[in-house]
DNA sequence: ACTCACACTGGACATATTGTCCACTCATTC
DNA sequence: GAATGAGTGGACAATATGTCCAGTGTGAGT
């Protein structure tokens, strides 16, 4: 590789795709509708091979599923926030994340390095609805302090397809 | 649920969805590759009301697509990570922001509240690559300074379901 | 050089699903 | 009491699916 930027290190069991795996997928995110049948003609292979690619794929743990991605927005949820919390440290599994996960405005929650311990990302009607769904984080047992970041725009929403495409890229042949 | 705590304000414009909706979504969010006729079986209507709710739901933008999930991990990307960087304050839209989005590595970006001026979710193959990817983005004209936090562990991934099954409770119908 | 394993092709088939009509019912609104 | 909107249950042709198959090309290993 003629890479003059330092190539980034990978594992040796890790998995790629190749750039018909990246093709399918832009294909089916853009157009997710879209049949296996309607896939070939487009990628301009056979039926066959998109079916199996996409066996491999989700096989493979690449493609986790085809959800329906829901706009919280669209359901009256106008407000996103990041909560930052220090938890009283318990051994073993986490119970706080259990209980953050009962809460259906929380929806994702990570372990952190740094000063706090959990970051979550929640969602809330109005400003003032982030307060009662904070409200129910700090009665959580075991969180002892938070911190809120709100959202005020998305410049750049989740999107996943640039990377896709740059893996293929990034690893043409496993050498 | 007779509700105790206060209940959140609502727009009056707000969309809501019905218990139909929530367990048609939920049901597609479970095995998405479910055709509508397999639908209006497993929810007991007839085949062209789970027609016209999906259509419904997606010209109301609820339901903004099918697209496939994609594991980042599963393409080699284990370490993910929020940025957050304070950058050059300019009028008018956010130049840094369209520059971030030029970066693979960058899934989202949003712009906060607080000390900091953006906040975005990056990934890396590794800890060390996670430094390349830093570099970049602090290479990006008007950033002035970052800060990162790494996500050890997702105890709770992103999830909308709760949600869902929640708004129909909470609005039963218009009153 | 030979063979094996593997991916892809292009075709076949019966079955299932889709898009699109229709007429009818029921509840709500005006 | 009519009009509106949503749901039902049925129909139809067109299309896609799941699943076979035999044949081809390529790389790996011997």
């Amino acid at each position: 590789m003629s890479s003059v930027s330092p190539d980034p290190p990978r594992k040796p069991y890790t998995m790629t795709i190749d750039e018909l795996d990246a093709r399918l997928i832009a294909l089916l995110s853009a157009e997710p509708r879209l049949g296996v049948l309607e896939c070939s003609r487009r990628l301009g292979v056979a039926r066959g091979t998109v079916q199996a690619r996409l066996d491999r794929l989700a096989a493979r743990g690449v493609i986790t599923g085809f959800g329906p991605d829901i706009s919280t927005e669209a359901l009256g949820y106008d407000v996103t926030a990041f909560v930052m919390m220090e938890i009283r440290q318990i051994a073993g599994h986490d119970p706080v994340a259990d209980r953050l996960a009962l809460i259906p405005e929380v929806l994702e929650v990570h372990t952190i390095t740094g000063g706090s311990d959990l970051l979550c990302r929640v969602v809330a009607r109005t400003n003032a609805d982030l307060q009662r769904v904070i409200d129910g984080i700090v009665d959580v047992q075991g969180v002892l302090r938070t911190s809120s970041i709100i959202a005020l725009d998305t410049p750049v929403p989740y999107r996943v397809l640039p990377l896709v495409a740059d893996v293929p890229r990034r690893a043409p042949r496993e050498p």
